[in-house]
Formats: C-alpha cells, sequence, structure tokens
DNA sequence: ATTATAATAGTAATAGTTCCTATTACTGAT
DNA sequence: ATCAGTAATAGGAACTATTACTATTATAAT
C-alpha cells in the first residue's frame, strides 16, 4: 500500500550533487557532476530523480530565470536574483518586513498558492569585467 | 545612421493581435489571430516581430509563467498572478506603498536591474468548476 | 532465494523558440 | 520610371531543454 520508494545510488548521488555544487545548478550540471562518480548515469535518470526530490520537499525548483530550470538545495523561504550577463543566480534573504501588505488584497477572484520574487541583475564578477574593459 | 525600420502590414497586424487578445497571449495565440486577418504569415514572423515590438517598448514580455512566454500590451508597471490548473495569466495592480522598503539591501554586491513579482494560484474560472465536480 | 515492481540506461520524441536562406517589397536616389 | 540597397518576409531546418517510451536491472519484502 505504502510508497514503496527505493534508496538507489544514483539518487543519493544526485541529491548529494546539489547541495554540493551549492549555487543553483541546473540538471546538465548536476547530470557532469554526477557522472563524475557514477559515468553510467543517464541524463533522464537525473531528471526523473531531481522531479521525485522535488516532490519529497528535499530540494526545491528556481523557475523563471532564463530557461533552464534551477534546483535548489536551500529550502528555507528565500529569493534569488540573476546574473543578466553570466546566469549566476544568488540568494537574497528577505524577512517579513520587507513584506508587509503585501500581496496586495485584491487578486481578481484567485486563491493565492505562492509567491515568487525574482531579481535580475550583473553579479560583482560581471561588472568587475566590465570596468576592467573600460581602462583597456 | 538611423535605425531604419518600416512599418510593415505584418507588424501593425501583430501589434493589434497582442492588443485585441488582451490577455496575455502567447506567440502561438498571436499566430493563430493574425493568420485569420493575414493568412499567409509565418511562425517565425510572429516571433521575430514580438521580439522588435518588445525592444521597441510598445509590450513587454511576461516570462516565468509556464514555459511559454507571454506578450502584454500593458505597459504600465504591474505583477501576475497564474492560474496553476489552466495557466490564465491576470494582471495583479501593485502600488509603490506595497513594495516600500523592498528589495533589500544587500543583494550580495548585484546591480539591481529589475524586479519581477508572480503569483501563482486558482482562477475563478477553475474554483468553480473545482466545486461543481465535488457536488456531483 | 524468489518474487514483484520501482528504477534504470538508452534513445526517441516533443515543444518552444531561434536560425538560415532565398525571395520580396519598401525607400531613397538617380 | 529605373535602379540599388537593404529590412522584412516565408518556409523550413536546427536547436535546446525536457519528457516519454521500452527493454533491462536492481532493490526490498516475503
Ligand atoms: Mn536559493
Ligand atoms: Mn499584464
Ligand atoms: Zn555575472
Ligand atoms: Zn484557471
Amino acid at each position: 500500500m505504502s510508497e514503496v520508494r527505493r534508496n538507489t545510488r544514483q539518487r543519493q548521488v544526485i541529491l548529494r550533487a546539489v547541495r554540493e555544487l551549492g549555487c543553483h545548478p541546473t540538471a546538465e550540471q548536476v547530470y557532469d557532476r554526477v557522472r563524475s562518480e557514477l559515468p553510467r548515469t543517464s541524463l533522464s535518470t537525473v531528471y526523473r530523480n531531481l522531479g521525485v526530490l522535488a516532490d519529497q520537499g528535499l530540494l526545491s525548483t528556481v523557475a523563471g530565470a532564463g530557461k533552464e530550470v534551477h534546483y535548489d538545495h536551500n529550502r528555507e523561504e528565500h529569493c534569488h536574483i540573476r546574473c543578466s550577463l553570466c546566469g549566476r543566480i544568488c540568494d537574497v534573504d528577505i524577512f517579513p518586513s520587507d513584506m508587509e501588505g503585501f500581496p496586495p488584497e485584491d487578486l481578481s477572484g484567485f486563491i493565492l498558492q505562492e509567491v515568487s520574487i525574482n531579481l535580475v541583475g550583473i553579479c560583482p564578477a560581471c561588472s568587475g569585467k566590465m570596468e576592467k574593459e573600460k581602462t583597456v
């Protein structure tokens, strides 16, 4: 009756990869990392398991940041800022006090399920590069 | 020297389609609409012109709401709520007072370029349907 | 150990979008 | 009016991220 979920080596390694890569990897990046440990792992296995792990709440997805989905082992509520030049994604701490009175009452009759805030900007590395290029 | 942009029939019709369709159409929906008036228009022409129009600031894109990009003729600053069941997107009015103190100061050294807030929920039509199904 | 089936590798298929190329149609100058 | 230069076009190929399919394998419960 119960959901008989097997604890496969692949799934363990995939979850560990997301945790160790840290900075919001894509499926492809997870795949590369996993293959350095389990070279026979397929990309579909990576996608399937990222999905399973997300279902289980062991990780979350960061969508709407470029066209690839990114994965996040950090399960605390937080939002993200993405570099428009290199695509890097960083966490932004956001406190309840920042969000007072939000979202607004009138949601056109919608029942609210989730709020996602995505910032876009230029990361320190990229703005550093731009400075250098100017002086050349 | 200046950007000699032609005002083609296709581009006019595409912009009008976005305006008349109103509720944040996808490229495909614009395409269907445009073809009812200019049947020989190609999908690439629609994509290209939606891009051009966005560049010109005549419309904006709503990304991160499902996997398709949606287009918006409403040029005022506002955010969106998407129905997780049917994908419908509606405007949410958001006032400066709702956003006081946001975003936070500390952005990990990023230079902020834009803020996008996306809500997800269940639209009135879909929640209505769910009620009906329950009573059957 | 046997069994039942969840999970896998490998590959095909899909969706949304972008790129490419030959052709068309404005625009502006002769 | 003719012509040259070049945006813009149609049509289709290519691309990218993701999902679906299928035969095989590995795991957990008995
Ligand atoms: Mn994060
Ligand atoms: Mn809108
Ligand atoms: Zn960057
Ligand atoms: Zn709905």
